[in-house]
DNA sequence: CCTCACCCTGTAAGATTTTACAGCTACCTG
DNA sequence: CAGGTAGCTGTAAAATCTTACAGGGTGAGG
């Protein structure tokens, strides 16, 4: 009930979670100081673009996790949506019971109630590395009585999502996130950066005063570190993953 | 000094605001409450990947920015790096007077200090849109005196930075931001998704159980609408802007 | 001195993309 | 019914990328 008293505490041990369980401790911590009954963290990473990886902390009910998989409400679930487009957190009274929402967004929402996600709060993640991810925290009370839990949380929940996502990162590290450690020479994301900006090899290798070879050179190297075979692939990855990127100028 | 206060009016305000002035005005409001002394907003727009561009609103001093601009401090403000990778904000002080900090770091915090810029605190903000942007607050104060103001301050202003850029996506959608408007048909996501997966023409076309020749003509469909000519370059484009994500499965 | 990382270059065949030509169906809306 | 949007298809020359061959140099650090 008093989220500010431990939402500093909280984000520090975060910054010192080491395992998936102390990050999965610590937000249940968060949940119950915040005055919600349930959690859940998931994250999608962009190891492939049709074949994403995700990560869930999860604080639900496993039937629902269970039902909301194998129905495939992920491309239902207006919150996800609504996340995945806007950084802002989303109450879920503004989505589900709304008059203008369909039927079958109006059925979901009405069978996560029957788990006791009654009334809650999104808030979404996006890094810089092209990863996803999402806080729900979800209460047992109707939608006007969790009101007032959700104001007060909304500014602690925003800064914790953001430490909580950070924390995850660092666990993964060296599982399904390595393909953001990959590091790029200077050329190589150059080639890249002027590939992406629709450049052909003549023309890269003009701009950078080296031979069309050389150009060739550092992007099978790069499609190399990237696991990939092809130019458009690399460069692909490299924008999703935030590997080039402008700066100056 | 009471942010939690008049977080939610401004808020509330911020999802109201029509022009940059009222949003400067409400990011001045937000400063002031938060016991800070001056702000500023910047946002970097991948409207292209080699030459971005800007916005910035600002309540820093003019001398500063134009010095900030001239100097080409973007690319020393260690700040901004820290800012360009992560999603937890970063108070001044544990990247400026840092022992293990260069020579350039130092002088640019230095030179900081001589407009007032004594202490203060980066927000990074990172949208699904691939716009990446910052909210500083700054303080006239030390560091030591600026502490409790910060520690305070981060929550609210986690949550604000979040809404503001919202505001400011909202207010320039019809200048810079009109690509990331750009609706592309179903046919044309799947095609260029497949294509940055790294699959050729003959590949997507026995995906999607069409010709080669609609495969190719869907590509230049995207690709026009993304006002760019080639193919990787219209993936990019599409990657970057976050058109093309994967989600089920 | 050896190794490693980074940078650079050449040739050539074969695969893929780009571009330009041209034409079809279906659905929805004013 | 006209007009718009979305989807689909064909041919062919020219441009570009991929892949495989083979070779060069520098500088930092053990």
């Amino acid at each position: 009930m008093t989220p500010g008293k431990n939402c500093h505490e909280l984000v520090d041990l975060l910054i010192k979670a080491k395992t998936v369980e102390e990050i999965h401790s610590l937000c249940a911590d968060f949940c119950e100081y915040s005055g919600f009954d349930r959690f859940l963290y998931g994250a999608r990473i962009p190891t492939s673009f049709v074949k994403p990886y995700f990560i869930f902390i999860s604080g639900y009910p496993n039937e629902w996790r269970t039902r909301y998989t194998v129905k495939g409400y992920m491309a239902v679930d207006p919150t996800v949506s609504h996340c995945a487009t806007h950084l802002t957190p989303i109450s879920w009274d503004q989505v589900g019971p709304q008059e203008n929402s369909d039927e079958q967004i109006r059925m979901f929402m009405g069978e996560a109630r029957e788990f006791g996600l009654n009334s809650g709060v999104s808030f979404p993640i996006h890094s810089a590395q092209g990863e996803f991810a999402m806080l729900n925290l979800a209460s047992t009370k109707s939608h006007a009585q969790a009101k007032p839990t959700i104001q007060e949380a909304l500014p602690y929940a925003s800064l914790f999502s953001a430490y909580l996502h950070e924390a995850v990162r660092r666990v993964f590290e060296h599982q399904v996130l390595s393909l953001s450690r990959v590091h790029l020479t200077d050329r190589e994301k150059q080639c890249l950066l002027w590939s992406a900006e629709g450049k052909t090899t003549w023309e890269t290798s003009h701009i950078l005063g080296v031979s069309e070879r050389t150009v060739v050179f550092h992007l099978q190297n790069a499609a190399g570190k990237l696991k990939v075979v092809k130019r458009q692939q690399a460069v692909a990855r490299a924008v999703s993953l935030g590997l080039i990127s402008p700066q100056l100028e």
